[in-house]
DNA sequence: TATGAATGAGACTTCATTCAT
DNA sequence: AATGAATGAAGTCTCATTCAT
């Protein structure tokens, strides 16, 4: 009665042990990058041995791809245009750079693993690499979508060329952020790139119509 | 001619092995950053045998730092305004963004290796990771100036703000370029990033004066 | 019979391979010292790779100091004073020193290389060296206590120099096997020895009570 | 005439350089034994390049053995028996043992080198443990010239096993004063152990005559 | 649902030594 | 009388991965 099965706690729960793994590695990948997230740092981290993560991922390249995998749908919420808002366009523009500002720092380990994996030129393309790729062009597409409905007039030109500078200007912002750390205020940067990029909408806009 | 066939196999020259070394470190630790640059690739790249590697470069960390080191001078040399030249301010900051946008085209091996030196946060800094940043604090210094010599009355705290967008968005649309290739014309992207930087100082610096 | 062919090629057992390792280690590390222990021939000699031996010790720092450790206590069984064993005070002496001049011929390999580690000064200390010390000052508190039985009226500081100079009579005369091999029969050397020893002693006792 | 010639202070010096690489190796090879002492680290004590040290010796085998060579007549000279000097035997041999006390603190290097050699076993005898060994029979020779002119009668046997006995005990007592450091005075010890020794001829002499 | 043990490949680095100058 | 440069071999250790249990 009082110990009656010896094992009870450990009953061998995968779904929580694949949450561990993950955890643990997202936290390397993301300061290490992919060469540098070795399994064995992994388990360490994790408490588990290499076998069992094994167990769980087919091979590193499929532990990492499910670690962009699972940040995925967290950070591209930020990239919401808020429905039927109050406000001017740029308020509302504004407002969604503040929450992208906010997504980068909530999740900076996917964002620093998956420009890291962007930026390597490896032999053999990692599928985590792929992923965030992906998640990247949705997230343009997002704001392509955002600058056609809250700036009407602009040409397909005009909407690839400012979606590619909103987005350098994010990446570049979470590059800043973490080089210098909070030496600059992300938001307010968010703000002045939101609105820059607003301006510029605008203004082709305009001249489209002229 | 002069010196018909005097030194047969390996005359040794320090230099030009040193210069050897670093060419075959440039081209692959610029593909594969700091962990995916193995002495052995290097080595077999360059044709000396990795304990001659270790002759010239220290360990591994040395010759990162040494590959950085090498490509500082010739890519900062893009960012000095031409001196005394004609042309309004703005046709001035256009010139020297469209030079960056050369130098990021000519250098990006250099350029890469550092960002994914900045992003990656090991357990010891890499020194190459320290001089890239060092870099990168005189290039921002070099556009601080050139603000404050091509728009009069900016305060500090807006030439801060405004350097750093400046920088991020250069960051930004090289990582853009290292993932699209040539989807999108950098020189351009530069141009337009110049002048909505200069925009916004002039608004800034007229807003001071108000 | 009872199992016939069931595990045909390697079926894991972690104690045995541990056993086999530093079975080979302490063959090697006896005869050639720490420096002279290659990993690659630990594993050349047990069979198992190199990658194996740290499956099972950290590192070689770790798989030397387990080679002093296992040879521990066999090897300190040889000095306990036989209880209340008949004979006078001299004779027991003599058969303790006859045991301890078998135990050196017996674990010649631990005592060779504890003596290496003891008189090398390398940087930084290798573990097995401290614990052979400790080995050491176990033994020599043992004869201390010998001594105080079998003499009394020591003060502490005769006990002192003569248990000093006990181990080093038991050093010298076990390098000096290992130098000259069987030229001279160790028995007869120790019991020499413990004779010189004990007259010292008593001689030291008597001067003291005067 | 302010400079004459430019290298003046830099005439090569065969003699000085050999002194300073074996300065630098005896200290070395004296605290890593023979596996332990590196070609580049003498190099980078003495300040010379490895390839000059493959100037003034063969190879790395034949340094060692020049350590200990060069070592030698001083250290030997401490076994001399000082010739019709006054006193009792006993005061004579307390004496020199006491020349063999200090000559050990004066030369540990040497004899630590030595000790650590003879105890190793390696697949080829290194040229330097021959030497050591050599040195020691030597030395060996002289107690036993002691032993049969300081007491009379004694027959081979037992000035053999009498000097193999004062020999260890030396040994002996160098280890542990490495090992204890100043604990103990070493004068002190080797008095005591030249009485005990002094006693046990004695001893033999007088049975022998009976 | 795990995991202890094993393993070949390869990582970085040092080794003793040579050779042309 | 040296030495800058080179080099194959070997050093310690980590890697991603597998497999029997």
């Amino acid at each position: 009665m009082t110990k009656p099965q010896t094992t009870r706690k450990k009953r061998a729960n995968g779904v929580e042990s694949r949450q561990r793994i993950l955890d643990a590695a997202v936290e390397i990948a993301g300061e290490r990058g992919y060469e540098g997230t070795s399994i064995a740092a992994v388990s360490a981290a994790c408490g588990l041995p290499a076998s069992s993560i094994y167990w769980h991922f087919k091979d590193k390249d499929d532990l990492i791809a499910a670690v962009i995998e699972r940040s995925f749908d967290t950070w591209l919420a930020a990239f919401e245009l808020p429905g039927e808002e109050t406000g001017t366009p740029l308020e509302r523009v504004t407002a969604v750079a503040g929450n992208v500002a906010k997504s980068l720092v909530d999740a900076p380990d996917f964002l620093r693993l998956g420009l890291m994996l962007a930026l390597e030129r490896r032999p053999v393309e990692p599928r985590g690499r792929t992923v965030f790729l992906q998640v990247r062009d949705i997230a343009s597409a997002k704001i392509a979508e955002m600058a056609e409905t809250l700036v009407p007039g602009l040409d397909k030109e005009s909407v690839r060329i400012l979606t590619a500078y909103a987005v350098a200007g994010a990446d570049g912002l979470f590059v800043q952020r973490e080089i210098n750390g909070d030496a600059l205020d992300l938001v307010t940067m968010f703000e002045l790139h939101a609105q820059l990029v607003f301006e510029a909408a605008t203004r082709m806009a305009t001249r489209g119509e002229a």
